[in-house]
DNA sequence: ATGAAAGCGCTAACAA
DNA sequence: TTGTTAGCGCTTTCAT
């Protein structure tokens, strides 16, 4: 790999001063018609790339945005880091990207790195942002960054997320509405995930509001599949749940097909919801009940304010976007019980 | 956001020369330990995180990769940068992503960013190899870079792919198997793209294995919407394609959809397969048939590949991973066809 | 074991 | 309009 030209280089076979080609590359300070013409000619002939670490160092801009994730698998957060590249790229600026796997100290790591790096300001999502070494060493250093699908806290850092507790609640009164009295939430492994605690207690306001007994919450590891066992031996009990809320898309799917497996019909026999909104959720037979998350929106929106942040110096702010409870074919009303000794009737 | 420390001024707060900071952070010399703890602890205390834009200029390392690809929000390769990452926290390499939305005036711009940011090498998805401005200009500069996805060619630099061709004809084979004679091919609206190409040609094939004319190819808008006309259109001919092989799954769920729309059950009525195994396939009803594409292990070789190309100074490699075909429900035999005046005969 | 000093590639005063 | 030069934050000879 043949080393890269440097401006001095340049300068030396245009006959010119450093500076002058900078002012001219830049269009930063006075260049004569032919001067310029002159070093273009040079420039791309010699097929010179300006040095950006150089200039990164002299200008103390690198015009880098970090962004961290805690999965590029669950579409949920591919489509948001699709958004905030989106307008990075419009505003030309670099994406660092990193995921967590939803491990803390992997956030901790990447946000020191980012730091290292001099990330201009970074786009995260948190497992637990009351409780992240990662959020408080970003805090100290005064960058500007903002935190994505993470509840919005009575704190001074920016936010963009959806209301999960009310999201949670109006889904899961849908359920109570269809006439289901035995529901059960299944949350992903991260009960510490402020996220799901927050739909959790939504869950449990939709209950609630219904006079129901909050019933437990079953947690289940997200590279767990198991689902059949656990579906089972929830089923075992006489007095199984009628209706499954899920805190993301992605479980309620395996707990769909865990229920399929078992000999289930969705929703004949059980209903399922999930939550989030991931695409594709609708192409699901039955599709999936659940509460959308305008991700990309998200995305655009956290980008275009962290770089307004950047640029020109935006306050602080905090944006909740709309929910929208996507109606789909897993729920359904609770299967009619046949009690021994009962008559069954049917009519015509 | 207050000014981040120098090592300077770390230098000063311990009564140390900074060269000594240096040697002490980077275990880069000989430090007594007594000077050593000083440092750690004036480091500790002070918060100082080195800059490494400083470094990378010094050292002229970023320790940065690129990562170019079409789309994150097409899962194959959002997965394939989930397995890039993985690699590249793990040797401790960050990484710069964009995504060029298949066009390649994008993908000739971020390869010249990535350039300009020094990266130490590239991965990247392009639309097309033959003629592609941005491998021109990446392969001029002699950086280590690998191409993922497009197929692999006689020429001299680093690829990890499957054989496109061969899988297609594979799974269009088992379409005519099961009895179909009139097939479609829908293609992504980048004919041009090399791996439709391939495709293709893996497609006609199969076909003439077969002894079947070739078909013509649909090619259709990724964002167009319009596929429930399409298809109708292509229903309307009285030699309507009982078989329709998809270019990718993403499009394949859209043309389940439409034919369901316009009351056509799929594999009843006309079987579907798509291409690229994305997970979501077999949660589809019916589930998608499909060649598997192992996208996130491509991302962790070539990561891994690209590495060694610059750590280890390994020579360029080409990598064809195989391809898995895998069955789902969305094909089966043709229907039998009613002909007017032919008595229908049922068995029992 | 430590320090002084040069220099990585660039930009931006300041001079001319 | 152009050039000279200092210096961004770090590492790394080379002395000591």
């Amino acid at each position: 790999m043949k080393k890269a030209l440097t401006i001095k280089e340049v300068a030396k076979r245009a006959g010119v001063s450093t500076a002058t080609i900078s002012r001219a590359m830049n269009g930063s300070g006075p260049v004569s018609g032919e001067t310029r013409a002159l070093v273009d000619r040079v420039i791309r002939n010699s097929g010179f790339r300006p040095n950006n670490i150089g200039r990164q160092l002299k200008t103390a801009r690198t015009h880098t945005i970090g962004v961290l994730i805690p999965s590029l698998k669950n579409p949920i957060f591919a489509d948001a880091v699709a958004g905030i590249e989106r307008i990075a790229e419009r505003n030309s600026y670099n994406v660092l990207l990193a995921s967590s796997g939803y491990i803390e100290d992997k956030e901790f790591s990447a946000v020191e790195t980012f730091l290292k790096s001099r990330v201009e300001g970074l786009i995260l999502t948190v497992t637990n942002e009351e409780n992240s070494q990662a959020l408080d060493s970003l805090t100290s250093t005064g960058l500007p960054f903002v935190l994505m699908f993470n509840p919005v806290k009575p704190t001074s850092f920016s936010t963009v997320s959806i209301d999960n507790r009310s999201a949670a609640c109006a889904l899961v009164e849908r359920l109570l509405e269809l006439g289901h009295r035995r529901t059960a939430m299944i949350a992903g492994k991260l009960t510490e995930s402020d996220r799901s605690i927050e739909r959790q207690a939504g869950y449990e306001d939709a209950l609630r509001k219904y006079q129901l007994e909050p019933t437990k919450i079953i947690e289940v590891g997200f590279e767990n599949s198991d689902f059949v066992e656990i579906i089972t031996n929830l089923n075992n009990d006489p007095n199984a749940p009628t209706a499954y809320f899920c805190s993301t898309d992605i479980l309620a799917i395996s707990v769909m097909r865990a229920l399929v497996q078992i000999g289930k019909h969705v929703p004949n026999d059980v209903s399922v919801v999930g939550f989030d909104g991931i695409a594709i959720g609708e192409f699901l037979t039955p599709s999936l009940s659940t509460a959308v998350q305008p991700a990309e929106d998200m995305g655009e929106w956290a980008a275009q304010h962290l770089i307004e942040r950047i640029d020109n110096d935006h306050p602080v702010a905090n944006l909740v976007l709309p929910y929208r409870i996507r109606p789909g074919e897993s729920w359904g009303p609770p299967p009619t019980k046949l009690v021994l000794g009962q008559t069954l009737q049917i009519r015509e």
